[in-house]
DNA sequence: AGAGAAGCGGACCGATGGTCCGGTTGTCCA
DNA sequence: TGGACAACCGGACCATCGGTCCGCTTCTCT
């Protein structure tokens, strides 16, 4: 694993930064590896021998655009980063991820398109199931974190994050993940939310 | 809307069942038009005539299968039928929806992907949304009954469904729905469900 | 039986993800 | 500084797939 040659270096923030700026100005389907190639100024070999796909490619961007919360999780202060209850990491976490999940839609979609067939198979969302069922599985024991990850985690599928946003905006996506999760999952003790 | 020709009629059945057919013996992303097309004998135009499109075809089988529980709630005897507690009627939906799911994950798999960009345009999903939205709405006037009826649809994606069922049969898809679903909707008065 | 509409099939098209290889460029050592 | 080698580049090329089109066939109705 050698340090990349700098022309493959730059080539290959070439490509993500064309990647991203054709994903803002349309629509995530049209985003073809011929055009990403085009605006990059680079031939359409080089962007599959840097990511491997169309699915590599996106995966990547991703990755790229969900490392602060990352490195807040591992190991930042809480509510976020370990040490504080489940409950407010839980909560914290998928508060993070709607603001994500809201301010990178196209990227999202087209994330999904790619995954299509091998969606739980992105190193991104094992991760982030793999903190969800984890957290789950310590507040409640009984239930099937496993399933229950997964289910929280679709609150961030591209469409549905799109129909939300598009009538109320990233608050109300925020608003229906916090109460999604806090019934989901019980407060220790005592009181819960009232409306 | 006169009635269709025979043959057409005969076309059409042929063409569902090859659909089927190949569904069930082959991953869903490896059902071409072509191959249904050669599959049910019929020419690939036919196809398109019949059906508009591959999103039309798969929509088209997913109704098909789709409609015992259709009609069951529209006029059926309760729980599922109108009549019911909403709460029962709520459960009882969802686990048929699951019993379907389950037996039909290629067909649900193919029917996500083909309707990837407007999955929510689809009319049998969008009558299950409404029926959903309708019940928890009922239950809890309080929250945001639209996304909570597409995050309790979201149960039933197809990879997801694939995933359960592969470590735990139907039975822990129909387990964790039932608690997902039951702990989202509270009991109108009294216990919970322990355990 | 005959006429006209409805339907048929498969050649054809454009787009797209992915591959390949002859030529180019960066790197590293003398 | 120069030269040799590996890594890398580009874009022509390929296969596949959804979707269209139109001349020919078949059903239906009288």
């Amino acid at each position: 694993m050698a340090a990349e040659r700098s022309d493959a270096a730059r080539n290959r923030q070439a490509i993500l930064r064309a990647t991203e700026e054709l994903l803002t100005r349309q629509g995530p389907e049209h985003v073809s590896l011929d055009s990403v190639a085009a605006r990059a100024g680079v031939g359409k070999g080089t962007v599959f021998r840097r990511f491997g796909s169309r699915t590599g490619l996106f995966q990547e961007l991703l990755a790229e655009r969900a490392v602060r919360i990352r490195a807040a999780i591992d190991d930042g202060p809480p509510p976020l980063g370990p040490g504080a209850p489940p409950r407010d990491r839980l909560l914290g976490f998928l508060d993070e991820l709607a603001v994500l999940a809201a301010g990178n839609i196209a990227l999202i979609a087209a994330h999904e398109q790619a995954c299509a067939t091998d969606k739980h198979q992105d190193p991104t969302y094992q991760r982030w199931h793999g903190h969800v069922a984890g957290l789950v599985r310590e507040i409640r024991p009984d239930a099937d974190a496993d399933f229950l990850a997964h289910l929280l985690l679709a609150s961030f599928d591209g469409t549905l994050v799109r129909h939300v946003t598009d009538h109320g905006g990233v608050d109300r996506l925020r608003a229906a993940v916090r109460d999604l999760a806090g019934t989901l999952v019980p407060v220790p003790a005592g009181r819960d939310r009232a409306g």
